[in-house]
DNA sequence: CTACGATGGTGAGGTACCTCATCATGAGGA
DNA sequence: TCCTCATGATGAGGTACCTCACCATCGTAG
């Protein structure tokens, strides 16, 4: 049970400080583009996904609705994406990408899969294969099931 | 290539999105505790290394200075650390647990193992092995090799 | 039709990180 | 000695998330 905990500690402490230089250094690189990963990650699902209000985006995103205010208000402010009343729902706010939004969304795919294969690029197909499904046991295994994500 | 870089892009995709998910949960459970993440990691290296000055504890943690001086402050005020002055070095101020503190590193390191359990335990003692392995490799082959964590 | 709970968005306030500038001190060389 | 450069800590200010409280609107059950 000592070595049982001992792996288990471990492979945590793994995750999270490479975490944590894996996040630097993605969002470096995207600094260096002009932008920041969290408003990247709006950019593209709005790209892949068309139009949508936040409530819409928080649930892809796994934000709390409220975060997602705040990182569109950013966006809206350098011009990227435009907020347009619903006119089914007066409550919600769509938000669009403007012209500017999809040329920095494309940048930033650009910046992303550059930084993806500096970090994830020294492991083999195989072993990228394997992480893959090692994550996706402990996601679908995760307590709390509680994940609004709809992909 | 284009399914190379589905695979690269499906790994970045699955790592990022289950960090923030255990984030949370880790966090949670953390405050559930009366505790919080980021300061339970500075106690547990406080009481595994022994009292230090904030710049080595910067270089543990693998965090800028400037971001333990505000976690130390908020474990100062609650009780949890205490500040000396550095005898050998003016400029230096050597943090070290008190006993309130280690009553809540040992509170911590409870939770953190619990929720380590509820979040690796759905993989075998295998799984976890190959897990440690494919992140460790990551890591080592990562650019920007400014690492200036000492373990 | 109205009265209610659910939902979309935001204000206020908090935590955890960051960079850059600043200040005092330390340590080495001319 | 004194000058300079490196280093420990912090002030100021920024980003990215969070929760909780709140308002307007929606949808539904009486």
């Amino acid at each position: 049970m000592a070595s049982r905990d001992a792996v288990q500690l471990e492979v945590g402490q793994a995750y999270f400080e490479l975490y944590h230089q894996v996040h630097r250094i993605v969002d470096q690189a995207m600094g260096a583009a002009g932008l920041s990963l969290a408003r990247a990650k709006v950019l593209m699902r709005l790209q892949d996904r068309g139009p949508m209000n936040q409530s819409t985006l928080a649930g892809l995103l796994g934000y709390a609705p409220r975060s997602v205010t705040d990182t569109v208000d950013a966006l809206e402010r350098d011009g990227l994406v435009a907020r347009t009343d619903d006119e089914n729902d007066r409550r919600a706010r769509i938000v669009a990408l403007t012209p500017a939004g999809r040329d920095a969304c494309e940048t930033a795919r650009t910046v992303r899969n550059q930084a993806m294969d500096e970090i994830f690029g020294s492991l083999t197909v195989r072993e990228r294969g394997t992480l893959v499904e090692l994550l996706a046991k402990i996601r679908t295994n995760l307590p709390t099931g509680e994940n609004p994500c709809a992909q």
